[in-house]
RNA sequence: UCCGGCUUAGCUCAGCGGUAGAGCAAUCGGCUGUUAACCGAUUGGUCGCCUGUUCGAAUCAGGCAGCCGGAGCCA
């Protein structure tokens, strides 16, 4: 019983075959006289093999029915292809045909917007590009996890369903079994949680930070990859309700380690890529983001600039440009700085540290000034904020002294704090979001068509 | 959530007061070791929805919805 070969061992074969089974989906059919060619696609890569499918085939007048979208399986011999384009195809044998797609098949042999495949974004992952983008997500993912566990770091499993509603990183989804057309309440008005599922309010994590400090400082290195879900009304190219983030954690370590651990990720993952989905990289070089792989390679080879907030400031108040909020010490980075940073200034990713307290989280560590914090982004050009990190505050007077003035419950953090009261060290960690790292290596502007099935506001289908 | 734009054939769009068009796709036929093949023919639309202005609305005005882009929030 011959066993299926996958298209791209055939594509990359070092030499022909005398019998070979393909199975996969039809891409386009071109007749001539006495034979067909066929194109067959299986996803394993970008190329599809041409098969010749002559009209001794038993089934020829059927196999000439075969419509974009159909699906065969096909048992021939791997031949030279007289053809230019391609270096081998198959000589049909037989032709089993699956299904044929009706000619109401809504991929057609031409280029569709993206906004189009979103509608059947069910389909989408039979196109080049969406072919090619999912094969780089996961390849992407396996990067991370190679990278972590090169260096020794654990892989921990976070909650997804919390019932802390205060980890402070975004309005949350609520998770409840209550009749929500009968919902029990206490004689004071209130949701009456005691009959929830959980015996109290429980909501869909927006972070495995602070879950994943504790296991830092017990395993030591650890790192988190899950989904996270944010309840935020936003409607942008960069956000999504539900997405995939990377939080690793490092017990003993500080802000310049932290950076240097994001740096050194996010160039090893690139590099990563550009070695194992070069054929998708160029199809997005060519078609999504004209000289993509230069710019890649510019940050495999060169690194990211490194400068403190204040640095940060001062550049763009000296680079005469007209910022619509102008930079001053204190404020918010607006997307046109972080932009003009990364895009017009370095050229490249840049480090940002040393922010001051008032505009980050409680748990970023202060810094010995008393005004700045050990926080650090990430800025991107093209896409802005891709990582925010911080060495945390280990010191327990310090974070509870930080919860109480940003008028935080002290009884509602008493795990947390019990890691600053009990062995505390220094240690520091970041979050990644997944799908801004894919939208940097493949060029793809939207987090939408980063995602097999994307989530954002009033959009839930498929 | 705020600001702006768009919504016409299966897809991409033109038409912007006088009653519906093109390219591609699909279907049929022809031709050819073809390469998103090529040539010819055919099919296909209450012009997003509601209301108004007008002799007459795809076209002008108002409202609503959906989508897209920018901003905010952030990853």
């Amino acid at each position: 019983m011959l066993k299926r070969t996958k298209i791209v061992s055939l594509i990359n074969a070092d030499q022909t075959i005398d019998q070979v089974l393909v199975k996969g989906w039809v891409r386009t059919r071109r007749d001539s006289k006495d034979f067909s060619f066929i194109e067959i696609n299986d996803g394993s890569c970008l190329k599809n093999i041409q098969v010749i499918a002559n009209n001794n085939l038993a089934n020829y007048e059927e196999v000439k029915k075969l419509t974009t979208g159909s699906s065969v399986a096909i048992t021939g011999a791997l031949v030279a292809s007289k053809g230019g384009n391609q270096k081998y195809e198959i000589v049909a044998q037989e032709i089993e045909i699956y299904s044929l797609a009706p000619d109401d098949y809504p991929l057609q042999k031409k280029k569709h917007t993206d906004e189009y495949l979103r509608t059947i974004a069910h389909l989408r992952p039979r196109t080049n590009k969406y072919g090619a983008a999912f094969r780089v997500r996961s390849e992407l993912s396996f990067a991370i996890h190679k990278f972590f566990n090169d260096r020794g770091f654990r892989y921990v499993h976070t909650p997804i369903i919390t019932g802390s509603d205060c980890e402070g990183a975004g309005e949350m989804f609520q998770v409840t079994t209550l009749d929500l057309n009968n919902i029990p309440k206490l004689p004071n008005g209130e949701v009456d949680y005691s009959q929830d599922f959980f015996g109290k309010a429980a909501h869909l994590t927006v972070s495995g930070q602070l879950n994943g400090e504790m296991y830092a400082l017990g395993l030591g290195d650890i790192y988190t990859f899950g989904p996270t879900f944010r309840a935020e009304n936003s409607n942008t190219t960069r956000h999504a309700a539900e997405f995939w983030m990377i939080e690793p954690e490092m017990a003993f370590a500080d802000i310049y380690d932290d950076m240097d651990l994001a740096e050194d990720m996010v160039r090893f993952c690139v590099k990563h890529v550009m070695d194992k989905c070069a054929d998708d990289l160029a199809l997005f070089d060519k078609f999504v983001e004209p000289g993509l792989i230069a710019k890649l390679q510019n940050i495999v080879d060169n690194g990211f600039a490194r400068i403190t907030y204040a640095e940060a400031i001062e550049i763009m108040q000296k680079s005469g440009h007209n910022f619509e909020y102008k930079p001053e010490f204190g404020i918010d980075m607006q997307t046109e700085h972080e932009r003009y940073l990364a895009e017009t200034h370095f050229k490249r990713p840049v480090i940002v540290r040393d922010y001051p307290k008032e505009i980050k989280a409680f748990y970023m560590r202060l810094n010995e000034d008393g005004r700045t914090v050990a926080a650090m982004d990430v800025l991107v050009p093209g896409i802005g904020e891709m990582i925010g990190g911080s060495q945390r505050e280990e010191r327990y007077d310090v974070l509870v002294q930080k919860i109480k003035e940003m008028g935080m419950k002290e009884e509602d953090y008493s795990w947390y704090l019990d890691s600053r009261k009990y062995g505390s060290v220094p240690h520091a960690g970041f979050g990644l979001g997944f799908e801004r790292m894919m939208m940097l290596v493949t060029g793809i502007a939207n987090i939408r068509d980063v995602i097999p099935f994307p989530r954002t506001p009033n959009s839930i289908n498929f």
